[in-house]
DNA sequence: TGCCCGATTAACT
DNA sequence: GTTAATCGGGCAA
């Protein structure tokens, strides 16, 4: 399965995040050449109680108030990355957060950072995709079109799932992640068809 | 300043 | 099912 690859441009996340985020279902992700299928993100948008920019602009969620097509890269629990790609226009501070790859190209080295040859468990949640593929603060406000990303659209039609998004406590009912249906990659199953 | 909690994960019982 | 690891933001005082 190797048909002709397309690039996403900066255009395709000039859009609203509820448009960008299931389109993203299916594309491919790579960060130096190591990653996959995106096969699970949710979407946060600034008038969301549950997104990181809902209560304004901070140090550290000031990627997410700049121009799409750029990355907000966060730590989580004060251990872990998670890698967001920066919807809408420049100050709507909306953003989809990727949750999971299936992974394809690699696979070595996502196993020596993940500490684990279980493919199962390399990218399957944000904290352990951006292990997998050595994602850091460092790429906070990074262009998602330059090296070191390279993103890819989908190359054939996928089923897409939706349903609740995951570890929050604001906003639980709105319907705001999406999935690759029936895929063993996912973080969590969907309760309709995951 | 001090305290609590979070867009998580792995290793427990 | 529960819990530790670990740190910046947000809010009360």
């Amino acid at each position: 399965m190797h048909a002709a690859r397309e690039k996403l441009t900066q255009a395709f996340f000039d859009r609203s995040v509820h448009e960008v985020a299931p389109d993203l279902i299916g594309a491919t992700l790579l960060v130096r050449g190591v990653g996959g299928v995106i096969v699970e993100v949710e979407a946060y948008h600034h008038t969301d109680p549950a997104a990181h920019s809902h209560r304004g602009r901070t140090d550290r969620n000031a990627a997410m108030f700049g121009p799409p097509g750029y990355a907000y890269v966060y730590r989580s629990y004060g251990l872990h990355w998670c890698l967001n790609f920066v919807c809408e226009g420049e100050g709507s501070a909306s953003a989809v957060l990727i949750r999971a790859l299936q992974p394809v190209t690699g696979l070595a080295a996502m196993g020596r950072r993940r500490g684990t040859s279980v493919e199962r468990l390399l990218c399957s949640g944000p904290g352990r995709l951006c292990q997998a593929l050595a994602v850091t603060q460092a790429h906070n406000g990074l262009r998602l079109d330059r090296a070191p990303f390279a993103l890819y659209v989908r190359a054939e039609a996928v089923e897409i799932v939706a349903g609740p998004r995951i570890g929050i406590s604001k906003a639980v009912e709105r319907p705001w992640r999406y999935g690759l249906a029936g895929s063993p990659f996912l973080s969590r199953p969907f309760k309709n068809g995951g």
